[in-house]
DNA sequence: TTGTAGGCGTTATCAG
DNA sequence: CTGATAACGCCTACAA
């Protein structure tokens, strides 16, 4: 491997003058500037970022932790996050937490020993100590999906209120009144705000919310399964399902499926997250679609504008909104409709900002 | 940011000491140690990995550039590597090159500059001359699922020639003659090879290949559902469809369904690449499983072999096989065939190796 | 317009 | 058993 040297004793210059070539950092005379490129080109110098990032203490490196890679709505985060990365030219250092804290804790120790420049992390679990220490730091940081409410960070969040009570008004609105939900991970606030805007559009129906009517699904496909063999089990069955995410609600087909139930004829179904093969599958999928490769791109995009802007003593938020598909598993249909996000969107992208 | 030096003055060592108390690296006394490690938890100290990597010139990463990351097969295939990584220390860089050599080539450079210990590509073109010049200098490198012949490098490939020919078989087997095929992305080696196992097929049939018969669907939804189209204009249409990936498939069925053709009543349909959510699409489609998760762990071991070994002068190849999962898209059957590898398979997970 | 030299934080060699 | 010191490759005052 050639280094700065190596060339510039090839182009009987400095190593400085080599140095303020490959950067463009002053300014050098044709001729050396010349002498520089053909000793490099010969030598076949590739220059050292290891050893830039160790002067400059930068690594033009950012880390993402995902809590879970293989999920399609995940896939498409990362794509969104890569892409804002690199069109700022950062690359990204890709981590899979499989939903463990202690495995986020070791990944975040290492980026962090790395010396990325900042962090993109769905949390895994709660505010556990290392975190904490991460953001009293003042450590770049953005949260994406997954609120930590007790912790000051930036964070970019999908509506998952707005999303579910659109998505169960919709089934009341079509006259469902026991409606089963099929709730996620517990403890994460996806789960929780998604329980609450399924809650609050039982409310309106003025029925309220009965418990046995809500099954833990754990944002998984076998989960998904799971959950809705319980609420079919149940004396008085559900007429309507609530899916809370893209994997249980094929969880929930499966098993509709076993027990040779047609959708919507003998059981209507709702999800949130829409699939690119939604239009093909039978009967097609009635969804909140979620924004999520703008949830990463947003995400990168925060994170780099709190890395150069220092954290404000205000962390901010951006909540982005879904769009409700009507499809046919609740009954037929077509179109789709905007959701009001419980903050208003701002733009096109259905984007909405709040905080400082 | 603490460095050995401050946790030094602060234990009263010297920076070696607690250099070797970080790695274990040589014994230090309990006394010595104790003081180190409370100098270290009292001022926060975090490794410095950029130093670290400087000095012993290694980096413990490893760069992985995937052609189209929103494919939930390559989803998988990151997968596999990403878990391989981890358990062997190594963290990965994930770049997407979306099928463009030019990004690769800046991909492969920065990837390079950063000094990681090996690569992982699924190349996007042909043999540029930045990819022979790494070849050439014999930094380690495996290519996933896509060969470049001319170029010695080790290489993970699915058998592709017997997955179409398994596919195809299937549906000559019941019946068929008009197979219609559906191929992906031109000058890439799994295109070509699925064709070629298609043309066995019908040949073996005694028919032969009707070049009408043969749409390119460039590897993407839209682009199947633009071959299909074609496929359906033609005067004596086929009356089965043989599609080459996961998201041709899709773009097959929605064209299908635009013309309220059924699946298999009007046309069946045979794709490679299997769906998590295969069970769930109406009608069960039939699929070549491949073994994308497997695709993506082999590929980072043999990555960390050839590190250590250097390169041997033959490249190493490993070829895996996939798995006809016979549903109902071509007529209703039951149950999961195994393929007969053209390189003989080893072992329970259908792994097969050839060349040194 | 260019060169010299010091240091980023770590590890490894060599003494003690 | 431990410490001093040089070096990894680069950047950046500072000097000329």
């Amino acid at each position: 491997m050639k280094t700065t040297r190596d060339v510039a004793r090839r182009a009987g210059v400095s190593s400085s003058t080599v140095s303020h070539v490959v950067n463009g950092s002053r300014f050098v005379s044709d001729d050396k500037r010349q002498r520089v490129l053909q000793a490099m080109d010969e030598l076949g110098y590739e220059p050292n970022a290891v050893a830039r990032s160790l002067k400059v203490s930068r690594s033009n490196t950012l880390g993402l932790i995902i809590s879970d890679i293989s999920n399609p709505f995940f896939a498409e985060v990362i794509r969104g996050a890569e892409d804002a990365a690199q069109a700022n030219g950062y690359t990204l250092i890709l981590c899979n937490s499989d939903e463990d804290p202690a495995k986020e804790e070791t990944y975040l120790r290492e980026l962090r020993a790395k010396r990325v420049d900042g962090l993109l992390l769905t949390p895994a679990g709660q505010a556990h100590e290392y975190l904490r220490k991460l953001v009293r730091a003042r450590f770049p940081i953005v949260f994406l999906d997954r609120d930590i409410s007790s912790l000051p960070v930036a964070t970019v969040l999908l509506d998952n209120e707005a999303a579910a009570y659109a998505a169960v008004s919709h089934l009341v609105r079509l006259g469902h009144r026991r409606i089963g939900a099929i709730s996620g991970r517990p403890f994460i606030s996806t789960t929780m705000e998604r329980l609450a805007g399924y809650a609050r559009a039982l409310r309106e129906a003025a029925d309220g919310v009965d418990e046995q009517l809500v099954a833990s699904g754990s944002s998984r496909i076998d989960g998904g399964a799971n959950a809705t063999e319980q609420l079919l089990a149940l004396d008085k069955r559900p007429t309507a399902l609530f899916s809370g995410n893209n994997l249980m609600t094929i969880g929930a087909l499966s098993a509709l499926a076993a027990h040779g139930l047609e959708v919507p004829g003998d059981m209507a179904l709702v999800g949130i997250d829409d699939f690119p093969w939604a239009d093909v599958l039978r009967p097609r999928l009635t969804t909140v679609a979620q924004p999520a490769y703008d949830l990463g791109r947003v995400s990168a995009e925060l994170l780099l504008k709190v890395m150069q802007a220092g954290l404000p003593t205000v962390p901010e938020r951006v909540v982005l909104s879904g769009t409700l598909r009507v499809r046919e598993s609740c009954g037929s249909h077509l179109g789709g409709v905007a959701i009001q996000a419980s903050a208003p969107s701002v733009d096109g992208t259905a984007l909405s900002r709040a905080g400082a």
